[in-house]
Formats: structure tokens, sequence, C-alpha cells
RNA sequence: UCCUCAGUAGCUCAGUUGGUUAGAGCAUCUGACUGUUAAUCAGAGGGUCACUGGUUCGAGUCCAGUCUGAGGAGCCA
């Protein structure tokens, strides 16, 4: 029976004078062979456990190592101690698994996030990784809540696609034709005809298309999935296996695009300052403790709270990219040549000048809409002059791009020249066309990468510290 | 994939111009102490200096290649 189990959160709660407390969970340190900080991953906060002297034998204290699981039955009493209020004085300590202290491999003491990195299956059991985790869930849990409230339906579109022409970049193979000796066709190709799907699949890279499918049934439907690319990216904002957030809205045009994104970021934000501002605030004392090693024009000009309160509290600013060109070019920047790339109206921005932008012109997020359609998806909607498409990104400072979306274009004719002129099938995505051939509407939609979301919010800096078990190149452990 | 930097004890790192037996703090183990807060004090054990090859009387140190990691760039979310 494990259920007379108290959590340590709300056990730190209660007032003193309880008997018979129950709580498990696993050693953080055990001081003076009397102090036992027990963290049950509820919060990063630990119970004190009490073994007074003499009370326990010798040969079960010496079990009590770091990470060792405990079972503790108790009397909640008021500390003797300075560093918490109640601590539990304890009757009957069980150990319910050992831990060889000679083989653990954490130490009550700082880890370096590479080394954790290494040990990501035990690095949950650190206050950082906790902290980033429960962020997680509550990000996920309150991106579910915003479009539930919103009456909009939640899509579960595939993993597996026949589809190549989504145009996100490589895509991973799924198959399961022998490698060594795959079936050809007479002209020597693989023979993909006699594969499991009878034709060629990969992992999905977007579930966009079949969530307009979706949208223009429902009006409002979002995804929210593990996405794949195949790219061979190696930096702290790219994973080969991460989750996106995929909302698609019929009867929408770039301008409630916008609207619905910024109050989605505002809102899911907001709701982990309201239930988790302990792991909030601990990630904004690391995140100080972590800059003060670095030199004082590398560091970030305002901590991690006030930071998400700025987001929250203000307005995102909106320019159209023309705009964005304009500012990069009239910028000191720009006319001291600091700019290592060519800046001029028709580029694909680089990080440099969307880093300029954010952190050093507006100093919060940015949304840049109007891009020029040659740099943009062929499903962009095309604006009246000819030269620009109905897109948006949102730009945070310290990630870069978080969302990109856009207004979708729903005129077939346009849609199916813009294809015909970026060479996309259109025999193979005649089900995308329908929409288009029937009942076709003004939509719009974007997609929100969920562990930069993670990142921004957490403070952390490297992609691989916001999913449990990363997969990159080179990287597939765990 | 490209550029830069790094790889020395379980962890974080020092190691001089190439020169005898490679060091420190923390962790671990042993002992002491006991209202501690990453407890403290004393002692002990712990190393294929990433790997392969080369230069040299002699390589942790110099050179080449490989692998791994970090930061930046590209691709993007």
């Amino acid at each position: 029976m494990f259920n007379k189990r108290i959590k340590i959160k709300e056990l730190l709660l209660q007032l003193p004078g309880q008997h018979d407390v129950v709580v498990m969970g696993w050693v953080r340190t055990f001081r003076n062979t009397q102090f036992i900080a027990l963290n049950d991953g509820s919060t990063n906060t630990n119970l004190q456990v009490v073994a007074e002297l003499g009370r326990f034998d010798d040969d079960l204290l010496k079990r009590i190592t770091t990470s060792a699981a405990l079972k503790v039955t108790g009397e909640l009493v008021a500390s003797q101690g300075k560093g918490q209020t109640v601590e539990l004085k304890a009757s009957q300590i069980e150990i319910l698994g050992d831990s060889d202290p000679e083989k653990y491999p954490l130490q009550p003491k700082k880890h370096s996030l590479e080394f954790l990195r290494e040990i990501a299956h035990l690095r949950f059991r650190t206050n950082t990784f906790a902290s980033i985790f429960r962020v997680r869930h509550a990000l996920a849990f309150a991106i579910h809540r915003f479009f539930h409230d919103k009456g909009f339906l939640y899509m579960h579109t595939p993993i597996i696609t026949a589809s190549d022409a989504e145009g996100a970049g490589e895509m991973f193979r799924v198959t399961t034709l022998p490698f060594d000796q795959p079936p050809r066709t007479e002209d020597g190709a693989i023979d993909f005809s006699q594969d499991f799907f009878g034709k060629s699949t990969n992992l999905t890279v977007s579930g966009q298309l079949e969530g307009e499918l979706a949208a223009t049934a429902f009006g409002d439907i979002y995804t929210f999935g593990p996405t794949f690319r195949a790219e061979n990216s190696n930096t702290t904002r790219h994973l080969a296996e991460f989750w996106m957030i995929e909302p698609e809205m019929a009867f929408h045009d770039l301008e409630d695009n916008m609207n619905l994104a910024e109050s989605f970021m505002k809102s899911i934000i907001r709701f982990v300052m309201d239930n988790n501002m302990e792991d909030l605030v601990f990630l904004d004392q690391r995140l100080l403790e972590e800059e003060k090693q670095l030199p004082a024009d590398k560091r970030s000009e305002f901590g991690l709270l006030d930071k998400l309160k700025m987001v929250v509290n203000n307005d995102f600013e909106r320019i159209t990219y023309t705009e964005a060109i304009n500012i990069l070019l009239e910028s000191p920047a720009y006319k001291k040549k600091k700019f290592q790339y060519e800046v001029k109206w028709g580029i694909d921005m680089q990080s440099e000048h969307e880093r300029y932008l954010v952190e050093k012109h507006f100093k919060k997020p940015v949304i840049v809409t109007n891009y020029p359609k040659d740099i943009k998806a062929f499903y962009m909607r095309q604006n009246d002059d000819g030269k620009t498409v109905a897109a948006m990104d949102i730009l945070a400072p310290g990630i870069g791009e978080i969302v990109g979306g856009s207004q979708r274009e729903e005129r077939f004719d346009l849609l199916t020249q813009r294809m015909r002129d970026m060479h996309i099938s259109e025999e193979e995505l005649w089900w995308y066309l329908d929409t288009r051939r029937f009942g076709t509407v003004p939509h719009a939609g974007f997609g929100l990468g969920f562990e930069r979301m993670v990142l921004f919010v957490t403070g952390m800096t490297n992609i691989r510290d916001v999913i449990a078990f990363p997969r990159a190149p080179k990287t597939a452990d765990f």
C-alpha cells in the first residue's frame, strides 16, 4: 500500500503536530548521520528527515546514501534548525532501493550541463532539470487548455507520411525493405511498390497540410506532436526529433493569425508564472549565477523573470519585412559594417540581422510580416503587390525564430501556379488541392517549436537540455 | 556540413621551455565529532594524460589523422 504517501510539496505546507506521516523519495544528501534531505520530485525544496541519534541501527544508516530510495514514517514537527520551518522526525525508515555511492555519478555539488547530458537518465534528479521538466509539463498543459478554451479541436496528424512535398527539409525514410538487397525495378531504381506501404514513406516534417484539411471542416484545430528533420544541424536550437504545435484556423487572415499567436504565447507564459513560480525563481537564480562567469557584455540585459513579465505585459512589435530591412539599413551596426552578410530587400535575413532587430533595436519579441515570396513556401498567400506573401515570423530574444506562420493561399489558380513555379507535384497533393476545389475559405495558421518555447521560458540556452532524451546527429542514446 | 576551441582521477580543473615518481578541490572509503543545511576535521585509495601513428635520447606537453564534446555559421521550429 503506497497510497498513504503524501507528496513533499503538499506536506511542506502543513502545520507541525501530525503523526504517522508517510513520505517516499530519494536522498539528496545525508548530513551528520542524522539529517536526510529527501526529494520526491514534487518540488525542489527538500524535506528534512531527522533520524535521531541512537534510534536506528548503524547498518540501516550506512545504506542511506545519495539517491537511495526511502520510505519514511514519522511526525511532522517544527524545525529546531534554520533552513526550514518543519521537518519530519522519523519513527521508521525503510530502504526501498539502495544506491551504491561508489558508482552513483551525481554528487551534492554543481555539475556541468555537458556532463549531465551524458547521464540524461539521471539528470531529472537535479534541481535544474526537475524545474525544467516541471515547466515543460506546465507549458504543454497550458497549450491544450488555451486551445480547448477557445473551442479548438486537437488533431492527431500522421507521423508516417508518403508526401515528400512538404518542403521543410531532409526526411527520415521509413521502410521494411532489406537495405543490403532492396528489390529493384527494371530500370534499376529501388522498387517501393514492394515496400510495407507500397510506396516510399518518411517521418513527418510537419502536420500542417493535414491540419488544413481538418480546419476546413472544424474551423479551428491544432496539432501537437513529434516532428522529424534529418538535417545535419549541430546547433543549440535544432533537434532531429522535436515537438511542434500547429494551429490552423478557417476564416482567419494574417492579422487574426498574429493576434492568436501573440495571445497564445502570453497565455501559456502566464500559466507557468501562475503555477510554477518556485521553478522560475530557481531558474532565474541559476541563470544569474551562470552569467556571473561571462564577461559583462555577454550577459542578458534582463533576468529571466523580468523578461517573462515584460513579454506578458507588453505588445509584441509588429513590422513588415520591408520595414525590417529599412531599420537594418539605417542601423549603426550596418553603417559601421558590423554585419557579415549583405542587407538588401529580397534577402533571407541572417541570424545576425534577426538578433539585431530583437535584441538591440526593439528588445522584445518582434513579429515580421509580408516576406518576399521567393524566400517562402508555396502555400503562403500572395499579396496584391505581386512581390510578397502574407507570412509572419515571431522572433524572440535569445532564441530567434520561435513561430513561423502565414495566411494560406486559398485561391486554386494562384496556388497551382505557385506549385508549378516551385516544381511541387500537383498529382501527389491532389487531396490538399481538394480543399481549394470544394468550399475553399481564407485560412491561416502557424507552427511553434515547443522546445524553443521551453528554452525561452526556462532561460536555458541549449535545446538538448529541455527535452528528456535529445535526438540529434550522432546522438540517440537512452 | 563549415569555422574556432577543448579532451589529464568519478566530477571541476592546474600541469612551466619537451626532462626523475602527473597534482589540487569536491566525491568515495576508514576514523573522529554531532542540530546539520553542498556539515566539519584527520587519514587512505583512485590515472591506458581520448585514440592511432610520427618527431625525439626522452612526449600529458610538439606534428598529422581519427573520434567525442562545446560555441558560432548554414538549414529551420
